[in-house]
RNA sequence: CGGAAUGUAGCGCAGCUUGGUAGCGCACUUCGUUAGGGACGAAGGGGUCGCAGGUUCAAAUCCUGUCAUUCCGACCA
């Protein structure tokens, strides 16, 4: 790409509204320009990186067999009515009538529309496995976008299937998937850790996450100080000691106007980790009390999966008042609503907990104090707690999701009414595997992990150039000619170089390529009539080479 | 969906309290000087002040409504 005559601008200033490093550098550098809240404009230099994560996506998804197709963006709502998934998306899914009224939808992912090309060709056992992929712009109307274009509204989305017999023929697949996304992490030289996570929407046995660590990422993992246990927190089991002190005499105290557990901690001089707080919720309109330890926080997939429930809030007054709790001041003893509670607190001793009186808690209270109706684990670990695969202690790291990949089992076939003749001659129903990468969101979280105050510093196989040969005048001759020499050698064999060949000043050129990310700058400058110019990297020192050595000691450099 | 803020030139902002010729920096154009790390001088071009309604002789400014964007929550692959 020669700058002149090219749709190429940077920003010198940061972008307004703009709250991440990564949009913020990309839509400096003119990588991305944001459109509406959660979309954007992806810009040739933008594209440039996209065609060549996509190029790493397709090459490792071709190697497995998985072969590409496009479905349709625009789908019937009838199709996840089918599998039940419509109401389960509810309004995170784009809605619209076509002109007689019927009701489309834009595909938020697209389990069901693989699981009828399936059905297109699969009648036997003999039909399988084979596998799908297509890579294409999905659409969910994310309640608050944010970061750039790490929670977006419209993004591209590499999404496969797998097809398989048995459960056994849809793990081989999906340890091949599986296989295929950690080279496709590698290759795009994210630093990054696979975690388990929760199915969520998605249903099924199993979902293991790719998350790109970063400060900024959103999604929580539990990592292990010992051993390489790695979890999203949403599924990490918290590990519980039993208390063996001997009971104590139950006690009400005075606890005036101590509503939260950090004021009634301090009043009573009693650690959080010795009281149990409540929470009141609502769950399917029904007033549900969970009572966990006074440092935890609930964790929702896990009370969501322990109550068969897809959605729990807050209580509202009305719905308090058909219980005797009393906010502030609630506690398991006595109370009429329905409770649940944190396995955790069952093998407390003594704890400090509400006494549903206003001003007053008890004190030494125990598990044998108290009914429930359900108990299980609905707290989030905490750093500092016990790893459980080897009892180590456990830390937080933050990342941003890249890559999911699941163990469908046989949800969407059921739901689909997707069968096969085994060879016994009866009905058996698909087993898959789904498996989404979001090149977009590798592009920002790459930009998170390399990022500097000059601008991008992408790896040499992500950049949208790998070099720049930057002209340092425009006037002198002898530079122009030597440097679309260089240029046109380059592209003759094979390397696509950016050559600066604006009429700018040099500072400026140097820190635009610098802004942008090109790995290497060649500059063609006052030793030029000399033959002789500059290789210099992002970052590091310039080397002096001859002219004609520049293509061969380039492509040394790029393939060290 | 709750709480808060902001919409003025391509980008970043001031002006609004107290109504009276629409401003600054960057970017852009022209000329000159400059030329290996975001130059300097001079002269210029560019704005339905988010939109609609109201008050007023007069509205970027006051009032009402509305839309959009952002932040904190809630929510979320």
């Amino acid at each position: 790409m020669k700058l002149k005559n090219s749709y190429f601008f940077t920003l010198r200033e940061d972008v307004k509204d703009e709250d991440s490093a990564s949009s913020n550098m990309l839509c400096r550098a003119g990588f991305i320009k944001k459109s509406s809240a959660g979309v954007y404009m992806m810009l040739p230099l933008g594209m440039k990186v996209m065609h060549k994560i996509n190029a790493i996506i397709r090459d490792e998804m071709d190697k497995t067999g998985c072969q590409e197709l496009l479905m349709p963006a625009l789908i019937p709502e009838d199709v996840y009515i089918a599998s039940g998934r419509r109401e389960g998306f509810g309004h995170s899914m784009f809605a619209l009538k076509d002109r007689k009224g019927q009701d489309y939808v834009l595909g938020p992912t697209h389990e069901e529309l693989f699981a009828i090309a399936a059905k297109m060709k699969i009648q036997s056992y003999k039909d399988m496995p084979f596998s799908l992929y297509q890579i294409e712009t999905k659409f969910r109307d994310e309640p608050r976008p944010r970061y750039g274009l790490i929670r977006v509204r419209e993004f591209q989305m590499k999404d496969s299937y797998t097809f398989d017999k048995d459960e056994e023929g849809m793990d081989e697949a999906y340890a091949k998937q599986f296989n295929a996304y950690k080279n496709i992490m590698d290759r795009l030289h994210l630093n990054y850790k696979i975690v388990r996570a929760d199915t969520g929407v998605m249903g099924g046995l199993l979902s293991e996450e790719f998350q790109a660590l970063t400060p900024i990422g959103e999604d929580t993992l539990v990592l292990c100080d010992n051993c390489d246990y790695a979890s999203n927190i949403e599924v990490s089991p918290v590990v519980s000691t039993q208390n063996t002190e001997e009971e104590k005499t139950l006690e009400m105290v005075e606890t005036p106007h101590c509503k939260s557990i950090e004021e009634v901690s301090e009043y009573l001089h009693i650690p959080q980790n010795r009281c149990v707080k409540a929470l009141l919720m609502n769950v399917k309109d029904t007033l549900t009390i969970c009572f966990v330890r006074g440092d935890r926080e609930l964790n929702e997939s896990k009370i969501l999966k322990l109550l068969g429930a897809n959605e729990i809030n807050f209580a509202d007054d009305e719905l308090i008042a058909t219980s005797n709790a009393v906010p502030g001041f609630t506690g398991p003893i006595g109370l009429n609503a329905k409770i649940v509670v944190d396995q955790e607190v069952l093998k407390m001793k003594n704890f400090c907990c509400g006494a549903n009186k206003e001003g007053y808690h008890y004190i030494n209270a125990n598990p044998k104090d108290f009914k429930y109706d359900y108990c299980g684990d609905i707290v989030n670990v905490l750093e500092g707690d016990i790893c459980p695969v080897c009892g180590g202690k456990i830390h937080f790291a933050h990342g941003i999701e890249v890559g999911n990949t699941f163990k469908l089992g046989t949800k969407y076939s059921k739901a689909l009414n997707l069968q096969y003749l085994d060879a016994n001659n009866t009905l058996q129903y698909v087993w898959m595997g789904s498996y989404g990468i979001g090149p977009a969101r590798a592009m920002a979280a790459l930009v998170e992990q390399n990022v500097d105050e000059n601008g991008i510093n992408w790896p040499k196989d992500i950049a949208p150039y790998p070099v720049a040969i930057v002209i340092i005048s425009d006037r002198d001759e002898e530079q122009v000619k030597l440097g679309n020499a260089i240029y046109d050698e380059f592209v003759q064999k094979g390397i696509e170089p950016i050559l600066d060949d604006r009429s700018e000043r040099p500072g400026i050129k140097f820190k635009d390529m610098e802004l942008i990310g090109i790995p290497y700058r060649i500059t063609v400058g006052r030793k030029a009539k000399e033959g002789i110019v500059e290789i210099k990297p992002r970052i590091g020192d310039a080397i002096e080479v001859k002219a004609e050595d520049a293509f061969n000691t380039l492509r040394e450099l790029l393939n060290n």
